[in-house]
DNA sequence: TATACAAGTTGAAGTAACTTGAGGTTCAAG
DNA sequence: CTTGAACCTCAAGTTACTTCAACTTGTATA
């Protein structure tokens, strides 16, 4: 019989096999064809479709969003403006997450630094850095920036 | 009484008063006293300590991490050492996200560019996006980048 | 003082998006 | 024919909370 075991499409498209299943449950990939001995077997088709979905995950779209991105897909006389507009909401979240991880770099490779520089002596009660944490004084010069 | 309540600890903290709940709950935060009518009664101290958990958790650093952060706080004695290596190690990690991010702001910038210049008749079945997003053919050259 | 309503209490269940585990069947190779 | 990998289903576990229901307590005002 012919297709891919899920083994086999879980490896092309990077996917766990549990997960494919998972995906079937929630409704997201269609219940494939069974083999003799109850095996789901999937086509290119799937494949397709299964790259569709993990690529939108992997961009970070949530599985409701990318259910509504695979009907688009399926439905094609409705506008990929649609489409558009979706990834370009989730790209004005992409870039408030990224300034956020920014600041975060930063405080954190400061904090490093300040380590480093501070506390080489080893073991002691002289930490500024734990002090700075629990924020009894401002945090900002020394160490960390808030977030 | 002295002391907050825990809508004031919330407030001043920034937290959701369930989660302060759940943090006692897990054993990050101590059984704070009670007031007469079993209303929880909160100390500087323990503005202190959930400050601390709090950013910890902007940081991204897990439970567990915070819980290890803690009990660094709470023995002086161990060295700060071991918060520098656990800030270290998260730093790593942040930076690896932190490129994922910046490929993906990228990719999906790219996405909403290609459907501006190529989909502005508006609906249609000859939508380009979507087809690349399906892997059909590869992505990098006309919309996205793969992740 | 009565009343209303905001804020507190508990325990349980819900959330996202999977992952892991138990216990059993089927396939493919030697 | 046997062995072991890969498959099956269903249930429960994971993280870090949030939400709900049903109830009690605290506080401000008429």
């Amino acid at each position: 019989m012919a297709g891919h075991k899920i083994g086999a499409l879980a490896k092309r498209t990077g996917t766990n096999a549990a997960t494919i299943r998972y995906y079937e449950g929630i409704g997201l990939l269609p219940r494939p064809d069974r083999q003799d001995g109850n095996q789901r077997r999937y086509g290119e088709d799937d494949v397709g479709r299964l790259t569709f979905i993990r690529r939108c995950r992997d961009f970070g779209f949530s599985i409701e969003q990318v259910r509504t991105l695979s009907s688009l897909v399926q439905d094609r006389s409705r506008s990929c403006l649609e489409a558009r507009d979706l990834a370009q909401g989730h790209l004005v979240a992409i870039r408030a997450k990224l300034r956020e991880l920014k600041a975060l770099e930063k405080s954190i490779a400061q904090f490093v630094e300040v380590c480093d520089a501070e506390c080489v002596g080893g073991p002691g009660p002289d930490c500024v850095i734990l002090d700075d944490l629990s924020g009894a004084r401002p945090i900002a010069t020394s160490c960390c920036a808030a977030a």
